[in-house]
RNA sequence: GCGCCCGUAGCUCAGUCGGAUAGAGCAUCAGCCUUCUAAGCUGAGGGUCGCUGGUUCGAUUCCAGCCGGGCGCACCA
């Protein structure tokens, strides 16, 4: 696990002098505490600030401060390291690092590209994350799109922490909402044909089934008029069953996610694998008859009751596949499975989690990324959305109206457990209010700047490059500090779960790169512009950054601090699924 | 009734091994376009972190209870 190169070296020479005041009998240490270091929110107190001399203070027995002192004492090498080496009030570790020490940052970014902020913490770990998941009886709308964002995000960002992941959509096609479908379609079909019909209670009314009606009578003709219903029903089932099924493929492609799995619930039930692992559950006295159902113990590990599985009528329930479906992701040896499911679903839990104790697991194997409700706003102005009358809005729409970019960042921007206002018309405005602009644009602006560079015929330096020691100003070392936290936050995130923490991250980031691009220069001013000034009159406030010297050298070490930070925005925005463009 | 989630600035929200004077965006107000993209920037105001106790050097964070909101509690999925 790294912290980051400049925190990595920071934290080994803290452990170093733990070490040398433990070998002098200066601390006592029965236990090598970890080195947990932050970035301090004040200035005056350092680049990096460590508390571990406050969390030894009860086992030392001592106050905190004379720890701190003990460990600032025994630092090798410190003048090397830290440009000053200070305790606070109740034994906080301030440190600031030496200056030239945090240009590793950007020579270690052009080092990894691509890579940088990966890490290997996952090696080894096989992970299946299922997601969208959604029935094949209508179309997606935008509750499946935040499940779509935050799964394939949840898949980049194990993905870049080394986990071997497999992206999986479990297609509910079966049981009762299937047999709903192909009523429901069957019934519009009847009434294209000319046939009054009483529509099926609970059936899907979504103008879309008309619409896949309407494709069957164009393909079949007639002819199901004149099938016994059962067979007309099977037709008209399989046949939205596919349309719809593509349909969905489609919205996801467009919206730029690609499964490497499709997985069937009906074929868990014909291939007699539900069966099986309720034999298998009887043997082991988890499966139990009463009023002739059959129930799963799931009590037993912790759920509040017992399941049915099995109906009185002999239809096995959903869970009666979910069951075989988590039991066959087991079997295939993930060492974890991370489930993406609406909020609504949270009572499930448990259940799911019995299943996977009742295989003999710990519950930790499963572990359930909650989605909550989206709510689509139109320029403050709730949009209603009823999915009982089927009016409610597709992934499609939303798609379509603000772009696939601007609707992950949407979804991903908050903690995916809690409700999401999305404001369509802000998410399609082109302006700082959009965050998503707004962090694209970093992207985008340090392309165009590079662009201008080049028609000027200047050159465009990496880290490595350039000389970087000019890179004195307080500004630019704040950035280089935020860049060399993006590792940590995507570990963070990946671990967690929780993929806002990285969108939170590069609108922080962007809240600083524009400013810095504002009061900075980074080319030197273009020489017709020059000439312009040089001609106006004197009384024309210089700004700080016409007022700044440029130099060539500075020009480079600016550039190539962009070109850092263009990596670093390049590579966040990927993890989340969001594009990066050259420009905007 | 039981269970889960949530309650932080006017609004939407970060803050996850307990840390220093609690942050961001939007909105509001006051400013900034002869400029490398104003698709941007500068500054200001704004808080009893739902309430009450407990744990300790220290609590927005952990624990208990209460208040308020959401969701779940199917032989639906």
């Amino acid at each position: 696990m790294t912290q980051g190169v400049v925190q990595d070296k920071v934290s080994q020479a803290l452990v170093g002098a733990l070490r040398s005041a433990q070998q002098r009998g200066m601390l006592k240490l029965e236990q090598m505490p970890t080195i947990n270091l932050e970035a301090p929110k004040r200035p005056e107190w350092g680049d990096v600030s460590c508390t571990v001399a406050m969390s030894l203070s009860a086992s030392e027995r001592r106050p905190p401060f004379e720890i701190a002192q003990i460990i600032v004492d025994h630092i090798e090498q410190r003048d090397a390291l830290f440009s000053r080496a200070e305790i606070a009030r109740p034994g906080f570790l301030n440190l600031t690092v030496k200056r030239e020490l945090w240009m590793d940052v950007l020579r270690e970014i052009e080092a990894q590209g691509e890579r940088y902020g990966h890490s290997l913490v996952g090696r080894g770990r096989r992970v299946l994350v299922e997601y969208v998941s959604a029935n094949p009886t209508g179309p997606l709308h935008v509750g499946h799109g935040r499940g779509a964002a935050v799964g394939q995000a949840l898949v980049r960002l194990l993905r870049a922490t080394g986990h071997d992941v497999v992206s999986e959509y479990y297609i509910n096609d079966a049981g009762r909402q299937m047999k709903l479908l192909g009523l429901s379609v069957l019934a519009r079909y009847r009434e294209a044909c000319g046939q009054p019909v009483s529509f099926p209670e609970d059936g899907y009314h979504g103008g879309y089934i008309r619409t896949v009606a309407e494709h069957v009578k164009a393909e079949q003709g007639v002819v199901l008029l004149s099938l016994p219903a059962a067979d007309a029903e099977q037709r008209s089932r399989d046949f939205a069953y596919r349309e719809l099924l593509a349909l969905i493929r489609q919205d996801l492609e467009t919206f730029g996610i690609a499964f490497e799995s499709w997985f069937s619930e009906a074929s868990l039930l014909s291939s007699g694998a539900v069966e099986q692992v309720l034999s298998e559950l009887r043997a082991r006295d988890l499966l139990f008859d009463q009023e002739g159902a059959q129930w799963f113990r799931s009590s037993a590990f912790g759920d509040e009751k017992d399941r049915v599985v099995r109906k009185q009528e002999g239809d096995y329930t959903y869970l009666a596949s979910d069951i075989a479906y988590h039991r066959d992701k087991l079997r295939r040896g993930f060492d974890l499975l991370v489930d993406v499911w609406g909020a609504d679903h949270h009572g499930y839990i448990p259940r799911m989690q019995a299943v996977v104790q009742a295989y003999g697991y710990p519950k930790e194997r499963l572990r359930v990324v909650l989605v909550q409700m989206v709510n689509l706003l139109r320029g403050g102005q709730k949009v209603e959305m009823s999915k009982r009358s089927g009016e409610f809005i597709t992934l499609r729409e939303v798609m379509d109206e603000v772009g696939a970019d601007a609707a992950k960042f949407f979804f991903l921007m908050r903690d995916s457990s809690t409700h999401l206002d999305f404001d369509l018309e802000l998410a399609k405005q082109q302006s700082q209010e959009n965050p998503v602009y707004y962090v694209q644009y970093v992207h985008a602006r340090i392309a165009s700047l590079r662009r201008v560079a080049a028609s000027r015929g200047i050159a465009c330096p990496l880290p490595s490059q350039a000389d970087l020691n000019v890179l004195e100003d307080p500004d630019e070392l704040a950035l280089i500090r935020k860049l060399s936290a993006f590792p940590v936050v995507l570990q963070a995130s990946a671990v967690e779960l929780e993929p806002h923490r990285m969108a939170y991250y590069l609108r922080e980031l962007a809240g600083m790169v524009h400013p810095f691009y504002n009061k900075h220069r980074i080319l030197p001013p273009a020489p017709d512009s020059e000439a312009v000034t040089a001609a106006s009159t004197e009384q024309v406030a210089p700004s700080a950054r016409t007022a700044e010297a440029m130099t060539p050298g500075l020009t480079g070490a600016r550039l190539a601090l962009m070109w850092a930070v263009q990596q670093v925005v390049r590579n966040g925005l990927n993890v989340l699924g969001v594009s990066a463009p050259e420009q905007m």
